[in-house]
DNA sequence: AAGCAGGACCTCT
DNA sequence: AGAGGTCCTGCTT
């Protein structure tokens, strides 16, 4: 049997992700291309996906992005740029990083509501799998290494909320998109450094919706790990740089 | 100034 | 109870 979507309620897409009722009523209407859209988010190593979801249906894309600008301008810092007259360069930079952070802004949302949409048809994320349509599971059997995959999903709907060691490696699995802001010094060793402390956690705040997240606090649970054993200091201590104690 | 270490207390699940 | 989030003091780079 395949996954019913008529079973969700519209609030387990809509809301969150700051749609329009017009986009909503789209959505309805485009179900299945939203549908691709979202996991399409979940695989790509790039932005790639804004494409595709503006493709399946351009008011879908749009109300995000001004939501974006609207609650959190100083993140979303294009338009200004242009105002400023910045160089090329930095306005490339300014606007690959606002890309990114919308980007994993709403991959955390679509991740929680995938959580939400787990918990309301009581299944497991391979479950989720085994149910979507032929095409999706076509999609999926094209992919590469699925370590990621799992990674992801399995963080975002075991019903428990990510911890933070968790999306850390997410983070680290993903250095397209995030190298820049935190990347293995050895990864077989399991030693990481974040090179923008204040961008991972800005991430980690839109991840867990703490607006007021900085990496005073959340260096404060990075420490909260060395008694657990999950994360330590190298043997050879410097700054912003962690060792995970169990390494993949 | 920014990062590090850890205590204390709090909220949320 | 566990997992942070928040605030803090004092120390180090």
């Amino acid at each position: 049997p395949g996954l019913n979507t008529s079973q969700l309620p519209p609030t387990v897409y809509g809301p969150r992700i700051g749609l329009t009722e017009n986009s909503l009523t789209l959505m309805e209407r485009s179900r299945g291309s939203l549908y691709f859209s979202c996991f399409d988010m979940l695989f790509t190593e790039d932005a790639a996906w804004l494409v595709k979801l503006s493709e399946a249906s351009p008011a879908l894309a749009l109300p995000m992005t001004r939501m974006e600008s609207r609650e959190e301008p100083e993140q979303c810092p294009v338009i200004d740029s242009q105002e400023q007259g910045l160089s090329p360069e930095l306005e490339r930079q300014v606007e690959e990083r606002s890309l990114e952070q919308v980007q994993s802004m709403v991959v955390g949302e679509v991740l929680k509501d995938i959580e939400t949409a787990c918990k309301l048809l009581n299944i497991t994320p391979g479950m989720l799998v085994c149910t979507t349509p032929a095409a999706t599971i076509s999609h999926f059997q094209e992919l590469p290494a699925s370590e990621e995959l799992w990674s992801e999903a399995d963080s975002s709907c075991s019903g428990q909320p990510i911890h933070l060691w968790q999306f850390l490696r997410e983070l680290l699995l993903k250095p397209h998109n995030y190298g820049r802001c935190i990347r293995w010094l050895n990864k077989e060793k399991g030693i990481f450094k974040i090179e923008d402390s204040a961008h991972v956690a800005r991430l980690w705040g839109l991840r867990k919706n703490r607006p007021a997240m900085n990496y005073d606090k959340l260096s404060r649970s990075i420490r909260q790990y060395y008694k657990k054993g999950i994360i330590r200091k190298p043997d050879v201590s410097q700054r912003l740089v962690y060792q995970f104690v169990h390494p993949v």
